[in-house]
DNA sequence: ATAATAAGTTAGATTAATCTAACAAATATA
DNA sequence: TATATTTGTTAGATTAATCTAACTTATTAT
């Protein structure tokens, strides 16, 4: 049994390992905001677990059974905070840090009925893939804003990072999940996007924004 | 800001002390399934806290602070247990384990939420009090079952212990919070109660059993 | 009242998770 | 290539929560 701690480290990793493959123990102690020496001691208890792959100087990468653990965990994060927002009508921007809590309860029984309730969910309120009980996870193939061309149609589908400044400030716009977006003009000197909303109003996303938001073309 | 640990701690001094005044290290240690030193450090530490009084050689007892610290904790654990029954279906023997996890979770958002969606309930599924976010507890006055006399009718209002073995016998004799109980008749000889349910079927209680169930008289 | 028993305490050790300081290895740069 | 920088490791300490063994204080019972 992991404790909470050690989960929160093979989330850690299970998350940086999606970008980058390898996962140095510098990375490991940045994200989980320790010093060098615990992150990598804390690889090393985590090796003796069987959670991941550890050799002194190299890149630590997650196995198979750590992998599981990873995506398990990602699970019960995104369960938790679907029915957050879906069954106890919290906005999306407040889900995380509950989740973030939530996620370490030794309960099948209480994730399952969750997992009832929503009628099986596949996808969390911020658009992210929900692992299924076995750990694996459905592949969404989203475009990015950023590389949309103007005169283009969307639909808001995913997002690339659910800070909750991010999610405030899409509060803000008036644009959620679903939303549609038509691209009118993308302005060349700072690759600004001029969108227009459903509701006719037309709204300026900074590039940076439109990085962090994943549509699909309609 | 108390750790899950201590909470747990303040939680067993709380219900001690119920029935109890005092609190001795033995008992203390016997509740919370560790060796006597380690209550003992864990009351000095506790001390320190500002959360209960100790002296060498004497009971503990629970400070103002310790004592609204263990109201707050019971009373996320019932809100969670109602939660759990009322929201999620789950059954009043299932509850307790889980609610056992989420009385730890430091969001009042959270249980602000439940308590909303429940309709500000007052007592969990045991027919136990809720205390109020300033944790006061209602004082309920009920009966026990076992000081009432054959020919009285009375209905099950709370338990006295809520035991998961309690809880599927009760089950399985079709008894639930609410029920009407007559008392036909008591056996001499063992205590034994026989009673006369709602559905007309008529069920023996053991004297123990009866010590368990808390009635009002109709 | 004294001996036996129960209750409580001290001392010393262990494990998990963390730190800093100092050093070693690997990588990047001039 | 040699040096500087970054990355990773060791060593030693700390805090929280736990243990056992040994001892002391209180309580109970004869």
């Amino acid at each position: 049994m992991p404790t909470q701690t050690k989960e929160n480290y093979v989330k850690a990793i299970y998350f940086l390992s999606q970008e980058n493959i390898d996962v140095s123990i510098t990375e490991l102690s940045k994200k989980m905001n320790v010093s060098k020496p615990t992150a990598n001691n804390m690889a090393k208890k985590m090796q003796e677990n069987g959670w991941l792959f550890y050799e002194k100087y190299k890149p630590v990468k997650l196995t198979i059974k750590g992998k599981r653990l990873g995506a398990l965990i990602v699970r019960k994060h995104r369960l938790t905070e679907m029915f957050l927002s879906q069954v106890m009508s919290f906005g999306w921007e407040e889900v995380h840090d509950i989740a973030e809590e939530i996620e370490h309860i030794n309960s099948n029984l209480f994730f399952d009925r969750m997992d009832e309730i929503l009628g099986f969910p596949t996808l969390d309120p911020h658009g992210s893939p929900i692992p299924d009980k076995n750990g694996k996870v459905l592949k969404v193939n989203y475009l990015n804003l950023s590389t949309i061309k103007p005169g283009q149609k969307v639909r808001l589908c995913g997002l690339e990072n659910s800070s909750k400044d991010l999610l405030l400030f899409l509060n803000k716009k008036k644009i959620k999940l679903g939303s549609v977006l038509s691209i009118l003009h993308i302005e060349k000197f700072d690759n600004s996007f001029e969108i227009l909303l459903e509701n006719n109003s037309t709204i300026l996303l900074t590039f940076d924004v439109c990085l962090s938001l994943l549509v699909e073309e309609l």
